[in-house]
DNA sequence: GATTGTGAATAGATTCACAGCT
DNA sequence: AGCTGTGAATCTATTCACAATC
C-alpha cells in the first residue's frame, strides 16, 4: 500500500472519522451501503477505495468495525504519535497551538516559535514561546516530523527551507504564498484566501 | 463563464495573486510561459484555464497584466466586498476574526459571535462577540453573505443549518464533521485533522 | 518569430454492473 | 440472499502539439 492519491488519502480519513463514531456507539459490523447512508459518501467508491489498501471486508456480510479502522490507522501510520512543531506566533500559529486535535490523539505540538525576541517566553496554550533560531536543535531533540507554518506571507519560502533543512519531513503551509516546494518534503497548503475566493465565484 | 470546476478556481485564484504581484513590481506585460516560469505553474495548464473565461491574451505577445487582473477579479466577482460572519469566537474564530486578509481588500468580517453568555461583549480584533442568537438580524442587517463555522464538532450541523436559515449564501467549515450539505449553498471545508492525517501517511 | 487558443491524446477519477464469496 | 472486490464504461482533468494570430 503505497500509491494513493491524494484525493482517495481524504476519503479515507473520513472513513476512518466514521468508524470511529460507530465503534463508539458500539457498532461491530457495517456494510458500505449503510455506511455510505449514514455519513452521505458514495457506497461504490467507499469499496474501491478500501480496495486499494487490501482485502478488507467479508463479502455478502460487510466490514468488521474495529478491523477496518485499525487498519486504516495502521495505513496513515497512526500506531504512533507524530510531532510536530509550529512556526509563526501569530494568530493562527496561537490558536493551532490550542487545537484541540493536538494534545490529544496521533498528533502532538511539541513547540511553538517565532523571531519576535519580544513574545519569546510567553505561553500560549501549554508552549512557552521559544525563538526561531532555535528551530534546529529542537527538532533533533524532540524528534518532530511535521512543520505547521504561520508565519507571514514574506517570511514563508525562508522559514519552509529552514523547517526543512532543519529535518521536518512534511509541512503544512497556512501562509498566502505558492511556496517553491523542496523534493524529500511533504508539503500541504491551507490558503484562506483562495477558498474565499472561490465562495465568492458562486455568489456572483 | 459559469461552470469553472474547483480545481480551475483555486488555480485562477493563484494567477491572480501573482498579477498582483507582478503589477506591483510594474510590469505591463507577460507570457504564459514567463508566469508558469517565475511562479512554478504550468504554462498549458495556465492558458487552459484562463481560455475558460474568455479570449483575454494577445497571440505572439502574451497577456495584459492589468487587464487580465480586472478580469480575474470580476470572475471572482471581486468589484465588490463581499461580507462574512464568523460563528464560534473560540481559537479558530477568533484568529480569524483577527485574520489580515479580512478587514484588507474584498473580504470583511463584520460579526464574531458565540453562544457562551459569559464571552458575549469581548473585544476581539476590531469586534465585540455578539449572541449567535442574533445571527439572523445580523444577516438581515449587514447583508453579510459569506458565513464561516469555527464551533466545536458537535454543534456543526446545527449552526450550519441555522447560518443557511439566516440567509448566507456560502459557508466555509473549520469544524471537523462530514456536514449534510443544503442546497443552495456553497460549502468549503477545511478540516485539519484530515490535513495531518494525509501527512502522516507520507511519514511512513 | 513569438505566443496564444484549442483540438487531439493521454492520464486519472468516478460510476456502473456483476462475478465471486460467505 | 447479501455484500464485497473489480473489470469495463464513463466522465473529468491534464498534457501535447500545432494552426491561428500578432
Amino acid at each position: 500500500v503505497d500509491n494513493l492519491s491524494s484525493l482517495t488519502l481524504n476519503r479515507l480519513s473520513v472513513y476512518l472519522r466514521a468508524l470511529r463514531q460507530l465503534q463508539e456507539e458500539g457498532l461491530r459490523r457495517i456494510s458500505s451501503q449503510e455506511l455510505a447512508q449514514r455519513f452521505l459518501l458514495s457506497a461504490d467508491q467507499m469499496r474501491k477505495d478500501l480496495a486499494q489498501v487490501g482485502e478488507l471486508g467479508i463479502r455478502g456480510v460487510g466490514y468488521d468495525v474495529a478491523t477496518l479502522r485499525l487498519k486504516l490507522e495502521a495505513v496513515f501510520g497512526l500506531e504512533r504519535q507524530h510531532l510536530a512543531i509550529i512556526v509563526g506566533a501569530g494568530n493562527v500559529g496561537s490558536a493551532l497551538a490550542r487545537f484541540p486535535g493536538f494534545n490529544s490523539g496521533n498528533f502532538q505540538v511539541v513547540a511553538l516559535l517565532d523571531n519576535d525576541p519580544s513574545r519569546i517566553g510567553t505561553v500560549v496554550g501549554q508552549l512557552p514561546i521559544r525563538s526561531s533560531l532555535e528551530l534546529r536543535e529542537i527538532v533533533a531533540g524532540t524528534g518532530a516530523e511535521i512543520g505547521i507554518l504561520t508565519v507571514p506571507a514574506e517570511a514563508a519560502q525562508e522559514n519552509y527551507e529552514k523547517m526543512v533543512d532543519a529535518g521536518l519531513r512534511a509541512v503544512l503551509n497556512f501562509a498566502p504564498v505558492q511556496l517553491r516546494e523542496l523534493r524529500g518534503v511533504r508539503t500541504k497548503n491551507v490558503d484562506l484566501m483562495i477558498l474565499l475566493e472561490e465562495l465568492a465565484f458562486s455568489l456572483r
